[in-house]
DNA sequence: ACCTAAACCTGGGCGC
DNA sequence: TGCGCCCAGGTTTAGG
């Protein structure tokens, strides 16, 4: 599921290829998906891509930007003369785009097309002028992150008031930006901290190892080109691997590589939390 | 203020 | 074969 590691390899994808394109038009099959002027898109250069937490900005040298947000399922997938004949992920809906899953289309200038599809439809993709995206709650209330300004510093100031378990904090977009549910679950795993407990109770040199386990499991993926387990792919319809290199996420009732107890899969508000009983404490 | 749970969606997998 | 149910999990919203 798009996570930072993810959100950071499309990022880069369209760094590389949408970069000094023009959108010329929008074909917006899904209302729901697209939000704003269309028309604010055409007459201006892709500047840049960045990528804020799991959103993604689309600079244009117009004054405007793309705001995207891939939620779980959404891909951003480039197409141009040169890549047509690059073979799609099954993930995609099928061996050509657009299909059934495409639910806006960018044709942009040379031929090229940005396909948005998005088989659950709850990823959104709003236009703004781009003095105004950083206005967006969304990006506004990003915590710091991984790569960028989260600090050991941060993190045991932050810790040291908080209640509830090291695992949900992990998630909160608001706290920490970019962690989801594989990286939190992996990232514990890796420094040996029970998910279940409360935040504030972790040992200052325990929060040093998990701020480490954090960059070297999202390092481990991006360098796998991502996490494939379920929809993601990159900007060229391609999948990565890090789900062949998961630690204990999705892999509950398998024996623990490191200590050969059963791995065990829990809920915490409402989502799948796998970890080791035996050597995460 | 703090925390939990449902809602948003669709398709795949499972039990019966 | 098919029906109903559960599951996936990022964010928003409602409610305790």
């Amino acid at each position: 599921m798009p996570e930072l590691p993810e959100v950071e390899t499309i990022r880069r994808g369209l760094e590389e290829h949408l970069v000094g394109h023009t959108i010329q038009e929008v074909y917006v099959k899904d209302p729901k998906i697209f939000q704003g002027d269309k028309e604010s898109l055409f007459d201006g250069t892709v500047t840049k891509v960045k990528r804020v937490g799991k959103g993604l900005i689309i600079e244009i040298d117009n004054g405007f930007a793309l705001a995207v947000h891939v939620k779980m399922t959404g891909q951003l997938i480039y197409r141009d003369l040169k890549t047509a004949n690059l073979p799609l992920s099954p993930k995609t809906g099928g061996e050509h785009l657009p299909n059934k899953y495409t639910r806006v289309i960018f044709a942009l200038d040379r031929g090229a097309n940005l396909f948005y599809n998005d088989l659950r439809r709850f990823g959104w993709i709003k236009v703004l002028r781009l003095s105004e995206v950083l206005n967006l709650p969304f990006f506004k209330e990003m915590g710091p992150e991984p790569f960028k300004n989260l600090t050991v510093g941060y993190m045991q100031k932050l810790f040291a008031g908080i209640n509830i378990p090291v695992k949900v904090l992990l998630m909160d977009q608001s706290r920490i930006g970019g962690i989801g549910n594989i990286y939190a679950n992996d990232a514990l795993y890796e420094s040996g901290i029970d998910p279940r407990r409360k935040a504030s109770e972790l040992k200052h040199q325990e929060i040093e190892k998990l701020h480490k386990a954090i960059h070297s499991v999202m390092e481990q993926s991006l360098k796998f080109g991502a996490s494939s387990a379920e929809n993601y792919v990159d900007a060229l319809g391609q999948e990565g691997r890090y789900q062949e290199h998961f630690k204990v996420y999705s892999k509950d009732g398998q024996k623990c590589g490191r200590c050969a107890a059963e791995i065990k899969r829990i809920k915490q508000s409402g989502r799948s939390t796998f970890f080791c009983e035996g050597c995460q404490i």
